[in-house]
DNA sequence: CCATTTGCTTTATTTATTAAAATTATTATA
DNA sequence: TATAATAATTTTAATAAATAAAGCAAATGG
């Protein structure tokens, strides 16, 4: 799964253990034979490969069980308990911190509004005692944290590790915001995108599971969207792949904050629903409208749906995922329409991949991007073990 | 640059050598100092390895050049003339069968036309005796033939190496293509959908030399594309990513065979652009009267450029790639208006990545397909050298 | 209780790497 | 013109991590 670059010999073993690690992680439950068909590798170097992965508590030995003659099949699992991660949300008025297993499940969070701030540093001053806590929590425990994983607003550039300013994140346009966090907690940092913690989210703790392509759309004051193929996220060149808001959607439309005119965004974001509607300046505003009867607010909806369905049609022709995740803001208010939505985008896909094909609600609700951040950094342990724990203080 | 699966340790050879040998092939010109630096393997390694390439034909010494002291530096270079490849482009109404050597250059070419035949056997049939004669050319230069690429129209499923029917190749459907040519002709055969050939010959041969991430987007019946990302080929869940002619352009409007309506291909292509026109059946007629200033043609003319605009401006922002190569029967009666088109464009992306932002003429003209074919086996061949090569006669 | 089966571990061997020394080729300098 | 200096490549011994095959452990059934 992982990609082999230049190779010193040593390497290979650790790709192998990576390898071993993943297998045990899809298949919740695996024995040491099993490994051995499924990696091709000998059934000494399993064990010695596994031995490694006991010794440094990422996985465990569980019950036994097999077939009718001969000795029992040893499982192996993940060691979820072992060590934690700590994710970070920071939204545009507002961020969450957790404390979580290597499962993803939240052992410990807390959430904060930063409306008003625009000063990246008073944030992170208003988020530290919440992390330091969380991170005094697990080494209490004795499971250590590995890594910290941040979901922000908005793409950001991989080689200087600084935040890019447009389209939307005000105040943090080239904040450096890797190092700061390395530095002020000394943990390893990962960040992310939004939409593409959302996916990652998907990808390890929810429909991800067994898709192994997978487009996340989230749709609230902007459309975003995170889209992992073959098991990996995609970035693109300049770290701008999968900005599905900004497909045209309506030629001669509207012009967007990025130059382009009918984004998908202009018309379907929370924002571009207001302007629509033109009823309200709030979203709940909006829908108690659509719930009266009120023709300009149903028809409006009516408009939203439709483009929806363009949208997302639009989507499966371009990235072919085996699944669309919807979430954000704004979908806990079409939740109630997903099977309509399904059945309309079905009706508009060619007929032999109808079947194939599945769009589903995001799996953690408001604390998406907070698991998102979460999944980054076990994906990177997934993919280099013995490296992403080196870091780690025990 | 290849992914390297469970790993047996004797592949990690081989991992190394498809390394070196991509290498060579990326700086035209490298001596062993440099691939020691590039690779982080060591001295010793190097020359063994680049040893064996040497002794398979597949590289060669050349010049020696260097700085001011000390022993020079042998220059190390792609052979390209020890094999050759065969390319096959099967099209709807005519076929194109090449040889050419490993830098894509064609040595022989034979074009042909299959106006009336459906059924698969007759046209291979059809092709057979030439295909027969470049193999005998070649074998007769004692350069053998490593492979033959096969371009087709509409996308194959990988399974089971036979065509997949929908939207449009009548009588292929179902047909065992890989298997029928593997058997007739005694070749490698590798087979991809004519849009993602076409990519494939700007990965290799053309434009995408330096870029890593690029959309080949063919215009004429239909509307294709084929995406390469990080040097790779993308092919999505149901092998139907990129399909780019299928994006919604205008909600609302005509509905497409694919099942989707407004899609850019019922606006876009020729049959698209004469049903719009309604004046004459003829793209050569279309374009005579848009010359001479017909002001309904001059009109769907507009529009049709307008279309195209909002298209690309949609595919940059959903694949983020370094350049979009645009080719096809339509398009050498839009090459005139690249620059226009490359304004438009780029008036409506994000400032910031403006300048990253290319657009550019395919660079094989009518033998676009056919020459995709031959990157195909060239792109196998740099991947897994040996592998590909040991079923060559030589 | 022993033969049989199956799963896991150990040991000797192999392979392709690294590290370091040796060789070759070239230029600068005495 | 010999010789020192430098740089590129090759050779050689050592090493790491795999394989292959034999051995051990744990279970079932007659």
């Amino acid at each position: 799964m992982t990609t082999l670059k230049p190779v010193y010999l040593q390497k290979v073993k650790q790709h192998n253990m990576a390898d071993i690690l993943q297998k045990i992680w899809e298949h919740e439950s695996i024995s040491r034979v099993e490994l051995v068909e499924l990696t091709g590798l000998t059934s000494g170097t399993i064990t010695n490969l596994t031995q490694e992965l006991l010794q440094t508590g990422l996985i465990r030995e569980s019950e036994t069980s097999s077939g009718s003659v001969g000795r029992k099949r040893v499982m192996l699992k993940l060691r979820t308990d072992r060590y934690m991660i700590i994710g970070l949300d920071i939204g545009r008025t507002s961020f969450e911190v957790v404390l979580a297993d290597l499962a993803g499940r939240m052992i410990k969070s807390v959430e904060g509004n930063t409306v008003g701030i625009r000063n990246p540093e008073q944030v992170l001053d208003l988020v530290a005692p919440h992390l330091e806590s969380l991170k005094t929590d697990a080494t209490d425990k004795k499971s250590p944290v590995i890594g910290l994983g941040v979901s922000i607003p908005g793409p950001m550039d991989k080689k200087t590790g600084k935040l890019l300013s447009p389209p939307n994140f005000p105040g943090w346009e080239g904040y450096p915001i890797q190092s700061a966090l390395e530095r002020r907690f000394g943990l390893n940092v990962f960040i992310e995108d939004d939409a593409r913690t959302s996916a990652l989210a998907e990808r390890w703790y929810g429909l991800g599971r067994k898709a192994q392509d997978l487009l996340f759309v989230t749709m609230g004051m902007g459309i975003g969207g995170g889209v992992v193929a073959k098991g990996e996220l995609v970035v693109g060149s300049n770290g701008l792949y999968g900005q599905v808001g900004h497909i045209t959607l309506l030629p001669g439309g509207e012009i967007c904050a990025c130059g382009n005119e009918g984004c998908w965004e202009t018309v379907g974001s929370i924002p571009g629903i207001l302007r629509r509607w033109s009823g309200g300046n709030t979203i709940d505003g909006f829908f108690q409208a659509v719930r009266e009867g009120d023709p300009a607010a149903v028809q409006c909806m009516q408009e939203t749906l439709y483009y929806l369905e363009c949208a997302l049609t639009t989507l499966f022709n371009t990235y072919d995922p085996d699944v669309i995740v919807l979430g954000g803001k704004l979908y806990p208010y079409l939740t109630m329409h997903l099977s309509e939505i399904r059945s309309r985008v079905k009706a508009r896909m060619y007929a032999f991949v109808r079947d194939r094909l599945h769009i589903e609600s995001a799996t953690f609700g408001a604390s998406q991007n907070a698991v998102g951040a979460v999944a980054l950094v076990f994906g990177a342990l997934l993919n280099e073990p013995l490296q992403t724990l080196a870091g780690t203080k025990t």
